[in-house]
DNA sequence: TCTTTTGTATTATTGAGTTAATACAACGGT
DNA sequence: ACCGTTGTATTAACTCAATAATACAAAAGA
């Protein structure tokens, strides 16, 4: 599992590893029918209690992404490519409306918006090539 | 100073303080010069604390938006307008940026994000018509 | 049946952040 | 000089979320 999580971000370690399962599965490294790892291991494996391991199970397996069976394990659903995408693309209409309600706030208009997200997409891109791997625990 | 605060929204008061002054001089109706009411008056007005209304204003000293004059007041600083119109876009740039990195994991080009923003903003429209006046304490 | 492996549940600790209570210090007008 | 007004400083209480410590329950398989 490649999972690696930042204990400075800010962002708790359970969501860290949500989002990067479900990006993992999205993505098809993690197909439907797989065993997960169990908690203990994946907590082992990340130096972390395996409570915030179970945590972001139990928070996948609310939303459908994962099955756990009971003693045997814990299993990407079927739907699980569907579900994750479906969640991070719900994760990004969320972000999106924050963005529209606060430029709608400055008195932007729609269109001067998304000429600052050109903008800064330049200014990102630029900085993607300086940027080096990111640092952290990996799995 | 019409300032209308929410104790259930989850953002701290001394910044929705912030923002909302910054926004009223942003927006011409604190003028450069213009006093501000004194840290105990707004405090009763909104019925909060005044080491709240404090941190608000110190926080809008320290960015240069406003001016102590230590016993005689406080002041919209001559410079104030620029600089709450730039903390504005600066707030808004750092959204578009965790905008621009989300939906790069999420392996949106640029040009589809702009028609989820584009999809999003009609939304929005729709919903701003059915939305009444928000509810809180004013001032 | 016993042991191992799985997930579960309960409770405590930690930590950060926000707000409040209260006392202080300095300037200015009378 | 004094009193009232201004902002300041210190400390405490409170809230909330995240994480950890620990014990429990149940199923599988030797």
């Amino acid at each position: 599992m490649d999972i690696r999580i930042s204990l400075t971000d800010g962002v708790p370690i359970y969501q860290q590893i949500v989002t990067q399962v479900r990006y993992l599965i999205a993505a098809g490294s993690l197909e439907p029918g797989i065993e997960m790892p169990p908690i203990r291991v994946l907590a082992e494996q990340l130096q972390v209690n395996p409570n915030t391991v179970a945590r972001a199970y139990r928070e996948l397996e609310l939303e459908g992404t994962v099955e756990k069976r009971s003693t045997r394990g814990t299993f990407v659903s079927d739907s699980g490519s569907k579900l994750a995408t479906r969640h991070r693309q719900a994760a990004l209409h969320e972000r999106i409306d924050q963005l529209l309600a606060e430029s709608t706030q400055l008195g932007f208009s729609v269109d001067q918006l998304i000429k600052e997200i050109h903008s800064r997409s330049r200014v990102m891109e630029r900085m993607q090539k300086k940027a080096g791997p990111g640092r952290g625990k990996s799995a």
